[in-house]
DNA sequence: GAAAGAATGTCAAAAATGCGACATTTGAGA
DNA sequence: TCTCAAATGTCGCATTTTTGACATTCTTTC
């Protein structure tokens, strides 16, 4: 349920039943956008949770100087902006498409009231959010107790998207150094050396990762 | 409802109606705990929510030298072992109580029957789970955005207990310093200039915040 | 109430990291 | 296709932080 040693949850939608998952998408507005559009900036009101249906999302804030503080990536079947719809409160990241993207918006009235219909959806909303959570206290722990170098890694494994291909990460080195608060060249000494070891490519504007399962395990060897 | 100046989130137990709190408690075993005495340990099984009648817990991992990094005070109403309960993993975190405390455990079973009766449960620990969470999030984004100084200062809003009484951490420095990932000696001095600008007090094993909202503005003065 | 253990306060040398600068490479758009 | 902007690769130097050591203060326990 849990692939703990590949740093991914499990997708809202997968923990669905097809009839259930297909009666919350109509109850939605299909939104599709660009490669880097905005979904919502930090401090928007409207509440509601979206969908991913097909390409993926990036949430961060905007540091004051334009650097991107990267929290998550969100792919197809994830969703977000549940914190809207149950505080009542604006949105606290920005979120913009990874790649050509289509959505399902769905406002939080609504929302609401399918799940005092159907309680299922509150509990695996909760799945999936205790999943979450749980990932961004491993990042939390991550950056407070890991050296540089097996602290990158691990966040490649976090934030890489899920999938059976050889993970791509669509980010420019300088805002995955100020998503790990350090330099861009500390950052791109760490992947040097990460590439030294055949373990991921460096490109222009991305990183790819060669073989997830094996950085995994390059990384246990040197966090336990 | 979710108090951002003052960094807490609502406890569980204050969301709920006095005769579904009452209900809740009932289905629950009594344990008290003397100071520092653990509650469960990083791996234990026994899936199981937790309620905290009366006195405190933190939660954190242990590294392999002893060091102690804090993930969560957890106060008076509050619940812990929620993943356990809707992930079928072992515990992620060491907890043990501060101070004299009692807590009701609930078995998973038991609890998720009692939501499957009244999903009001599910939907108040969806709230509080996605409050808890959004924390975790601000200190993710502290450790990486912020200075030394104004970052020692928020995690110490955070991690400070709630209520009308000046919060007081009873936290080695030690403890604190490898809970923001850094030096004993480079959080004592973080510490002094707080303590020399009047916002804190330095203790045996503890450290007092002289007023929370005043703590808070200085944050906030220095961190937009 | 004395002694021992535990935690804090502080310092200088060593190491790590950031900063600013500049060359190089890549990709997008005219 | 060519040009230009954007992103990466690298290098000293300045700064911050850690390390390890030691003195001091506070608690606990005998």
């Amino acid at each position: 349920m849990f692939d703990f040693a590949q740093f991914q949850a499990t997708p809202f939608m997968d923990l669905l039943s097809p009839v259930q998952a297909k009666r919350l998408l109509e109850e939605g507005h299909r939104r599709t956008l660009s490669n880097g559009q905005f979904v919502h900036s930090r401090g928007d009101e409207h509440p509601g949770i979206s969908v991913i249906e097909e390409g993926a999302a990036q949430a961060g804030i905007y540091g004051l100087d334009g650097s991107f503080i990267l929290t998550s990536y969100i792919g197809p079947g994830h969703t977000f902006g549940e914190f809207t719809v149950f505080t009542n409160l604006p949105r606290t990241h920005d979120i913009s498409a990874v790649g050509r993207t289509t959505i399902r918006e769905i406002p939080a009235a609504r929302f609401l009231s399918i799940c005092a219909e159907d309680p299922t959806y509150l509990k695996v909303l909760l799945q999936t959010t205790l999943m979450r959570s749980h990932l961004v206290l491993e990042m939390l722990h991550a950056v407070r107790s890991l050296p540089l170098l097996p602290r990158v890694a691990k966040y490649l494994l976090i934030l890489a998207p899920g999938g059976p291909a050889a993970p791509v990460l669509r980010f420019r080195q300088s805002d995955l150094a100020s998503t790990l608060g350090l330099s861009r060249a500390s950052m791109n000494r760490a992947l040097a050396t990460l590439e030294e070891e055949a373990l991921i490519e460096r490109g222009y504007g991305q990183i790819q990762i060669r073989d997830r399962e094996r950085l995994a395990q390059w990384l246990n060897t040197r966090s336990e």
